[in-house]
RNA sequence: CGGGGAGUGGCGCAGCCUGGUUAGCGCGCCUGCCUUGGGAGCAGGAGGUCGUCGGUUCAAAUCCGAUCUCCCCGACCA
C-alpha cells in the first residue's frame, strides 16, 4: 500500500530520506527545476508566485519602516571590492568574474555582485555631504551570484534572488538601532507571514558577515532538526565609510564618517517554507504566501455542468470579491480524487468541494490542508467562514512549528550530553559558552554543530561553565547543525 | 574541493557484470469508448542516436578514457 502510494505521489517519504523528500516536493509541485548548469535552478511559476507574495508583503514592511527602493549595477569593479580587505577575503572564493566584453579583454575585471556593499558605498560617497542627507534608507531587490561548491535548490544556489538593505546614519547609536529594528522586522515578517518561529540573536565573530562589526540573524529549526539562517542584519560600523570615504559634515561642523548597516533575506525562505511545514503529501503553505489560498473542486456527477459548475462559479466569485486568492479547477480530464491529491501536494491551505449533494443542502465541504479535517460549511456565511479558516490554518502552522521547535530545543550542561543529543536528536541545543573561538571551533570539528546565535533575550541569568572547556561563561547560546 | 553513488522516452526504473535480432517495464502523454464524493476502467497509439565527446571492436546502452550534471557524506556560505 505504501509503495503504491509512493508511486502515485512520487514523493519520497520524509522519514525515509529527508533530502530526497525535499527535492521531490520542489520538483513535483513545479516550484523549481534544475538548470543544465551546475548549481543553478529555474524558479518555475508556482515557486515564483510564492516569491512574489513574499516580496510584496516584505516590501510593504520595509517601506513602512521608512525605506525606499533603488537599483544598483550587477557588476562591481575589482578595485572596489579590494577596498575593504575583510570583505574581499570573505567573498573572494565565491566571486564570479567578468573578464571580457565581447572579444575585448577588460582593463579591470568586474565582479558579478555577491552582495552590493562596495558599489553602494561608492555611490553613497557621492550622495552624502551633510548631516541633512542622513539617514539614507535604501533597499534593493536583486539577484546575486556566489560560486558555492555545494548547492541545493533554494537553500544554496549559485545565483539567487534577495533584497538587500543598505543604510547610512549619523551616529553609531542610530546604526545599531537600525540593525535591531530590521532584525525585529524580519522576525515579525517570518513568524507572521511564513508561520515559521525563529530565534533572534547575534552571531559570533567567527560567523559574522565579512566586513561587519556585528551580525545579527534569525534562525529557524527545520523539521529534520537542522537550523537554517533565515535573514541577517549587519552593523557595518565605519568599515565601508572609511574606505569609500562616505563623509558628512555634522551639526557641529565636524567632518565625520557615516555609520552603516546592511541586511537581507533571500529566496532561501522558500526552502524554509518547504522544510518547516511540508509533510509526506507535499507542501503545506501558509495562506499568507500561498499562490492559491482556496481551491474549488466541483464533483463531476451526472449533469454537473448545468448544476454544480454554476454554483462553483458563484462560490469562486464571492471569494474573489472577498479578496481571497481562489481557483476553480473545472477540468474534465481529471477526476476529483486526482485533483484532491494534486492540490494537497501543492500545499493549497483550503479545499472546497461542491457536489450535487451539497447543492441540495446549500453547503460546501471544506477541507483544511494542515489538519485534513473535513467540515460541512453553509453557503450563507461563506466569506467569513473561509477567511476565518485561512487565519486558523496560518496560526496552526505556526503553532505546530513552534511546538516542534520547543520539543527539539535542549539545554545541556555537559559536553557528553551535547554530543549525545546532537547525534540522536539534533535540534537546537542551548548551553553556556565562554566566548572563546577555540571552543567554538573544536565543537564544530567534533560535532558539526555551530553556534547559531547568542540570543537577544536573556534566557538564563548569571553565569555558568562553558560546555566545552568548563571555564566561567556568561553567554548562553544556541547550537545546531545548520544548512 | 576530498570520499562515495548515479545519469537509459516527461517521471521512476530494468538491461550493463558475461558486447550480438527491432532496448524493455510501471506511471504519465495522445485517440476512442466509458466513468467521476480520495489519484477510475478498457482498447488502440505516439515517444528513446541509452548525459556528452573520444577510444577498443566485425559489432558498444554494455568494455576503456575524458568531460558535464545530479544525489549523499565531510571542509566554505543567504
Amino acid at each position: 500500500m505504501k509503495k503504491e502510494e509512493r508511486q502515485v505521489t512520487q514523493i519520497t517519504p520524509k522519514s525515509e530520506d529527508f533530502s530526497r523528500w525535499y527535492v521531490d516536493v520542489i520538483r513535483r509541485t513545479e516550484m523549481a527545476d534544475y538548470a543544465p548548469m551546475k548549481g543553478m535552478m529555474v524558479i518555475r511559476p508556482y515557486g515564483y508566485a510564492i516569491w512574489e507574495n513574499i516580496q510584496r508583503l516584505l516590501d510593504q514592511r520595509i517601506k513602512n519602516a521608512g525605506h525606499v527602493n533603488a537599483y544598483f549595477p550587477l557588476f562591481i569593479p575589482e578595485s572596489f571590492l579590494r577596498k575593504e580587505m575583510e570583505h574581499l577575503k570573505g567573498f573572494a572564493p565565491e566571486v564570479a568574474w567578468v573578464t571580457h566584453g565581447g572579444q575585448e579583454e577588460l582593463e579591470e575585471r568586474l565582479a558579478v555582485r555577491p552582495t552590493s556593499e562596495a558599489i553602494i558605498g561608492a555611490m553613497y560617497a557621492k550622495w552624502i555631504q551633510s548631516w541633512r542627507d542622513l539617514p539614507v534608507l535604501v533597499n534593493q531587490w536583486a539577484n546575486v551570484v556566489r560560486w558555492e561548491k555545494v548547492t541545493r535548490p533554494f537553500l544554496r544556489t549559485t545565483e539567487f534572488l534577495w533584497q538587500e538593505g543598505h543604510t547610512a546614519h549619523e551616529t553609531e547609536e542610530e546604526a545599531k538601532e537600525e540593525t535591531t529594528r530590521i532584525l525585529n522586522l524580519y522576525r515579525e515578517f517570518v513568524e507572521t507571514e511564513l508561520a515559521i518561529p525563529v530565534i533572534a540573536g547575534r552571531k559570533t565573530p567567527r560567523e559574522k558577515f565579512a566586513g561587519a562589526l556585528e551580525t545579527y540573524a534569525i534562525e529557524a529549526l527545520m523539521s529534520d532538526g537542522r537550523a537554517l539562517q533565515m535573514g541577517t542584519s549587519h552593523h557595518l560600523g565605519q568599515h565601508f565609510s572609511r574606505v569609500f570615504n562616505i563623509r558628512f559634515e555634522d551639526r557641529q561642523q565636524n567632518l565625520q564618517y557615516v555609520w552603516q548597516t546592511s541586511w537581507g533575506v533571500s529566496t532561501r525562505l522558500i526552502g524554509a517554507l518547504v522544510m518547516s511545514h511540508g509533510d509526506d503529501s507535499g507542501l503545506r503553505l501558509p495562506p499568507q504566501v500561498a499562490p492559491i489560498q482556496v481551491i474549488i473542486v466541483p464533483i463531476s456527477l451526472g449533469n454537473w455542468k448545468e448544476t454544480v459548475l454554476p454554483k462553483a462559479r458563484q462560490v469562486q466569485n464571492r471569494l474573489e470579491q472577498a479578496g481571497i486568492r481562489v481557483k476553480l479547477d473545472s477540468r474534465e480530464e481529471y477526476t476529483p480524487g486526482w485533483k484532491f491529491a494534486e492540490y494537497e501536494m501543492k500545499g493549497v491551505p483550503v479545499r472546497l468541494e461542491i457536489g450535487p449533494r451539497d447543492i441540495q443542502l446549500n453547503q460546501v465541504v471544506l477541507i483544511r490542508r494542515d489538519t485534513g479535517k473535513k467540515i460541512n460549511f453553509s453557503l450563507e456565511s461563506l466569506e467569513e467562514g473561509v477567511t476565518r479558516v485561512l487565519a486558523s490554518v496560518q496560526k496552526n502552522l505556526f503553532d505546530q512549528a513552534l511546538d516542534f521547535q520547543r520539543a527539539n530545543t535542549h539545554d545541556v550542561t555537559s559536553y557528553e550530553e551535547f554530543k549525545r543529543i546532537i547525534e540522536e536528536r539534533r535540534g537546537f541545543i542551548r548551553g553556556w559558552w565562554c566566548g572563546e573561538e577555540a571552543c567554538e571551533e573544536k565543537i564544530k570539528e567534533e560535532t558539526a554543530a555551530t553556534i547559531r546565535v547568542i540570543p537577544l533575550e536573556k534566557i538564563k541569568e548569571g553565569e555558568g561553565r562553558c560546555i566545552y572547556c568548563q571555564k566561567r561563561a556568561s553567554l548562553f547560546v544556541y547550537f545546531a547543525r545548520a544548512y
